[in-house]
RNA sequence: GUGGGCGUAGCUCAGUUGGUUAGAGCGCCAGGUUGUGGUCCUGGAGGUCGCGGGUUCGAUCCCCGUCGCUCACCCCA
């Protein structure tokens, strides 16, 4: 009737995760968390998909990540919403929502979505590990967060991570600068590269950003924005620096650094990993952004966090060489059973509200066919029950790791089971 | 959106200068004298050779298209 069903496959620059990549997740994961908790930070979950207004204000209506990047639709309803493209723009729409008390510290784990052309470290959905921090604008602050995407990145294991910085100055005195930039790339827009030389006007600050040769000798020859914010964004930054150096985080000023958000404001940063054999070699960013909750719809209110792209740092992490393992798993107990009988399912649950990691063969399959799996399961222990055992209310309970079983196997009666795994696991 | 490379078993890949039943290793399953895993031995299952069309007596191989993967540009995590 019908022809046989092409096989689904994950949409375009989409990844199932599972096994060993899922352990090296569900590590990162729980690291950062731990980091996150350390420092004060609270998990906020926020929907996956919002009103496209969210975005629009947040990441700027002339970003490349609005204009040709967003994932737009229409409910039922015809209600314009995206699927989030970053992390940030939730936060703080959810900050303004709730108005939690400040300073509100937020840390989230949210995939994130670009229409996009994928390619090395490049998802149509990734990732993202971030904190927010809500209602302060004091550089300490800063540090804070600089400081947790850092000890992060050295607690994984990674070492070859850079950390680039640069002030945006606020509003007025960046517009300043747009100004004299401006200036100086109309003196100069013959000698920049093809792209740039029609479109400068536009966005000035984008040329910043522009890795061809061309425009990076220009660039690097003018105005610099550091050189332009007030003295207060000066004195803000100065602190940044400062504090930084305090707790001995190596960074670089990076004058050219101007990130794709239109809401950053005074520091802006970024995690460059140089062992990564690809352009997308940033591992995480961010910077203060403190007029979006006004843009928002809330009061004004100061906020600064970061993003970390969950699979670009573990590209890194490969790229590195580095195989340690972030988080140790396996199972405490195996059982296999060739009876069939209802009483090993209650043995198992046992295990289990026991706190023992405790899995088990089905099917009946032969008794070497399951020992076998219980091999692969990784278990230390293998837990028997064949005929035998069942009639004289016993198991037998077997060291996976040892060679010579008749010398190490051990029969136990069933009630004595969950204690004296207990007891074989504390050794 | 643009360009390059690639698409043969679950995985990593051979192979056919176009010619009968398409191969290996790993993995999986079953055995190796009837209760025991990690080594070893034997056997087995598993492939529309991405999909569609064209050329040809004949295509997995050549040509075109398409889809997918991948890398790069753009931009970003």
């Amino acid at each position: 009737m019908s022809e046989p069903a092409a096989p689904f496959k994950a949409p375009i620059g989409t990844h199932d995760v599972l096994g060993p990549a899922s352990a090296s997740w569900e590590g990162l994961v729980t690291v950062f968390a731990q980091s996150a908790y350390r420092y004060g930070f609270s998990l906020v979950m926020t929907p996956i998909f919002e009103d496209v207004g969210v975005f629009l204000r947040g990441i700027g209506e002339e970003s490349d990540v609005f204009k040709k990047e967003m994932y737009v639709f229409e409910d039922r309803s015809e209600r314009r919403y995206a699927l989030r493209p970053e992390g940030t723009a939730s936060i703080v729409r959810a900050f303004v929502q709730h108005r939690p008390t400040t300073p509100w510290k937020a840390w989230y784990l949210t995939p994130a979505f670009r229409y996009e052309r994928p390619q090395k470290g490049r998802y149509r959905q990734h990732y993202q590990l971030g904190v927010e921090v809500l209602g302060t604008d004091d550089p300490a602050v800063d540090v804070e967060v600089i400081a947790l995407a850092h000890g992060f990145y050295r607690s994984i294991g990674l070492r070859q991570v850079r950390l680039l910085i640069n002030s945006m100055g606020h509003d007025v005195c960046r517009a300043t600068y747009v100004k004299v930039l401006r200036k100086y790339l109309k003196a100069n827009q013959d000698h920049l590269c093809d792209e740039h030389r029609e479109i400068w006007r536009e966005n000035p600050l984008r040329v910043l950003d522009c890795k061809r040769a061309p425009c990076v000798k220009v660039t690097s020859e003018g105005p610099m924005l550091i050189d332009h914010i007030c003295d207060d964004c000066r004195a803000h930054f100065d602190r940044v620096v400062a504090g930084l150096e305090a707790l001995g985080i190596e960074s670089a000023l990076s004058p050219r650094l101007v990130r794709g958000f239109d809401y950053y404001n005074r520091t802006t940063f970024e995690f460059i990993a140089d062992a990564f054999d690809s352009a997308q070699n940033s591992i995480g960013g961010g910077g203060r952004y403190d007029k979006l909750a006004e843009e928002l719809g809330g009061k004004p209110t100061s906020g600064v966090g970061f993003g970390i792209g969950v699979e670009r740092v573990l590209l890194a992490r490969a790229a590195e060489g580095i195989d340690t393992e972030l988080l140790k798993r396996s199972l405490d107990v195996f059982v296999v059973d060739t009876t069939g009988d209802a009483t090993v399912s209650v043995l198992v649950e046992r295990l289990r509200e026991a706190g023992i990691a405790t899995d088990r063969a089905y099917d009946q399959r032969s008794l070497k066919a399951q020992m076998k799996v219980a091999d692969k399961s990784g278990a230390r222990w293998a837990v028997l029950v064949g005929p035998e055992e069942l009639a004289a209310v016993e198991v037998t309970i077997r060291d996976l790791r040892s060679q010579d079983f008749e010398q190490t196997q051990l029969r136990v009666a069933q009630s004595e089971l969950v204690s004296t795994v207990a007891n074989l696991l504390t050794k």
